[in-house]
DNA sequence: ATTAACCCTATCGACTTGATGGGGAATGGC
DNA sequence: GCCATTCCCCATCAAGTCGATAGGGTTAAT
């Protein structure tokens, strides 16, 4: 499931997409706007920032504003930031690889193969859909 | 992230499989040959039995046998027991529906549209892979 | 009757999630 | 230089989930 950290990253940066002509946006407003917790959203927006996709400006007049191009910003980086891994199993992850402890041998492994699939059909999706292209389709 | 639940489940299911001919297998050679706790896998192995999967016979001599031909179990079937949903996002799931609390209008949500998308995808996968073909890959 | 095995309930510690509070540090306006 | 504004960082908290365990009850074959 996705986690509202998540949600409400995606809900964040769409509002800052769409809004960007208007400069720097402060939290406040965000979090009014989509109702999420004003703390909360801050720890969020700071992620996103470490990530590279944001960047801020602190004092009067300051906010967050994109650091990337919005179609140059995809679903799968946005998730992989605020959710980790995308794939089901440590043992198929991408960024965040890891040896199953139990598993004893990847190669003859089932499960591992299996979730190898559902992960490459997962990013397929993932990865070709850009904050762009999302924040049209909820501006309708 | 696949829990350890539903990843207990399957290994218990291909062990049952490939070793259908031998009748009723109890837990305890179960939990043993796969390292799963014996009462943790006690659980499994109800939710499995009471969704259809297995049954079992009780007394000595007994223990749990494949209900289905294995060919017509799917891994989607398999997971969603275990772990519910598929989906990412519950107002895109197909047996567990349920409205988001936050978004007002699902027609209007580009996570919902793009949610859907990635249950589909996933779902493809997930379903046209049986228990029979994963006892298949696993015992190489 | 005894025993092997399934079945059910309850609890526990560790971890995660979402939310909150209290201050700091930087920036711009005056 | 002061002050309001805003980002930044730390610490904590309640609620829930996860994996594991314990104890006892029920069923059925020998």
């Amino acid at each position: 499931m996705l986690s509202k950290k998540t949600k409400y990253g995606i809900k964040a940066l769409t509002y800052i997409c769409s809004h960007e002509s208007d400069g720097a946006i402060p939290i406040a407003i965000i979090s009014e706007a989509e109702n999420i917790s004003h703390k909360f959203l801050e720890t969020i927006l700071l992620t996103l920032k470490k990530g590279g996709i944001l960047s801020s400006k602190k004092g009067k007049g300051g906010g967050y504003y994109l650091l990337k191009d919005p179609k140059e910003v995809f679903m799968s980086d946005i998730i992989r930031l605020l959710s980790g891994p995308i794939a089901m199993v440590p043992c198929v992850s991408l960024n965040f690889y890891e040896k199953c402890d139990d598993c004893p041998d990847e190669e003859t492994c089932g499960i591992n193969r299996l979730m190898l699939e559902v992960r490459d059909s997962t990013l397929k999706v993932l990865k070709q859909k850009s904050l762009a292209q999302l924040t049209m389709e909820s501006s309708k």
